[in-house]
DNA sequence: TGATCCATGTCAGCGATTTGTCAGGTAAGG
DNA sequence: CCTTACCTGACAAATCGCTGACATGGATCA
């Protein structure tokens, strides 16, 4: 669950990054074009949110080099109110969705869901895997109605893998989408599989051996 | 290029098919919540234009009940501009993109051009032959509906030959791309061959002495 | 301040699975 | 009939992931 902040505004920055942290995510921040296009071409996040107005390299372009190179993670554009050809052309540019500055933290958190769920390719807001419930607005599972009480690092996984239901993750990229960086020198992801699987019972999460973890998309 | 509009203001309802149509959609148009519901339930559609202020079912309702009965359709949600409490509710609830009203024709068709296009890159890709399913983001194989128990290995083997039927694949491009280099010191894919039959029995690979193997395009 | 708890990393060992090797066997093609 | 390519069963070794136990460290609370 990492996402990318692309804002040189340090107040602004500030407040965000502090909210997607309490939500969950795992934020990096990138305070000009030229670093913000290096970690988004080479690193993998969930989402970035992209402000256009930065020094250097221009937000827009930015955009437009990820997408030409084939990058393809969802872009939440933030930009001054008002300028609707702004938008049109950040639209068409290959930005997933737009947000007039200034914004409620609420909206841009919904939205940001919204855009990373889509981006999994699921139109519903609560991804659900049989009785497995995924409440991002709350940062919850729930399962078969009942809440199940996880740690941080455990919702991560849980709702990393929901997000990507029917699809095996490598466990690198679990991994990396988890804890913020590698964390190659040992076995902790196994552990954490463990322990969730320990809490949520049931065949859940299924161990791709050699290649990574999937959870079906219609599980027991 | 389907496009369903829900709309129940005659005035603006006019003025979007006039834009949609003039951008090259058949637009079908709802006046009210049940219609819409049936509607967008039965009919496919490449995208939703929906309004929220609606007579009868409201509009989140309606595409609250679409998400849960599993239309993904993407859908483009019109509102009054400034509630952003409704703006997270809509999106929470499956909305993929959301425009205030009054909103600029361009920004619209930018807006619903943006939408379709995401939404068309989440085919899932499964290859099949006769009654062998392929499915690549599971990295599963399916005989006749039951999943197929395959190693790392074996899974590779198949998943080459499946992507490959109806074509002989020498026994050298098929080492080189089930192990990473070559292994050529030994029978090794002989034996892969020989447990990949066994595991799916029928006559799913055929032996091309001294060319390699072949996955015929129609198997018994 | 100290006691305690919880989250999480580390480690070692276990065990199942996977997979290469080899030694015949089999059959295709001349 | 003979050569050669391919198949098969058995075996051994390696690999990978799981588990339980323990260590650490930060938060909380008396």
């Amino acid at each position: 669950m990492r996402v990318l902040l692309v804002e040189d505004d340090d107040r602004i920055a500030r407040d965000v990054e502090r909210a997607l942290a309490a939500a969950g995510y795992l934020v990096e921040r990138a305070k000009n074009g030229e670093d913000a296009w290096f970690l988004g071409d080479t690193e993998d996040y969930v989402a970035v949110v992209l402000d256009l107005g930065l020094p250097g390299m221009d937000g827009l372009a930015v955009l437009k080099r990820w997408r030409g190179s084939g990058r393809a993670a969802p872009v939440l554009v933030l930009t001054a109110r008002g300028s609707w050809a702004e938008k049109v052309e950040g639209i068409d540019a290959g930005a997933d969705d737009y947000l007039a500055k200034p914004f409620r933290m609420e909206e841009l958190l919904a939205r940001l869901r919204s855009v990373i769920r889509r981006s999994a390719g699921h139109a519903s807001s609560v991804a659900s895997v049989g009785a497995l419930a995924l409440d991002e607005r709350a940062m919850k599972v729930n399962l078969g109605g009942a809440p199940v009480d996880l740690s941080p690092l455990e919702y991560r996984l849980v709702a990393y893998l929901m997000l990507r239901r029917g699809r095996v993750v490598p466990q690198q990229e679990l991994i990396e989408n988890v804890y913020g960086q590698d964390e190659q020198s040992s076995n902790a992801i196994e552990v954490l599989i463990g322990r969730v699987r320990r809490k949520l019972g049931g065949q859940w999460i299924e161990t791709r051996r050699g290649f990574g973890y999937l959870m079906p998309e219609h599980a027991a």
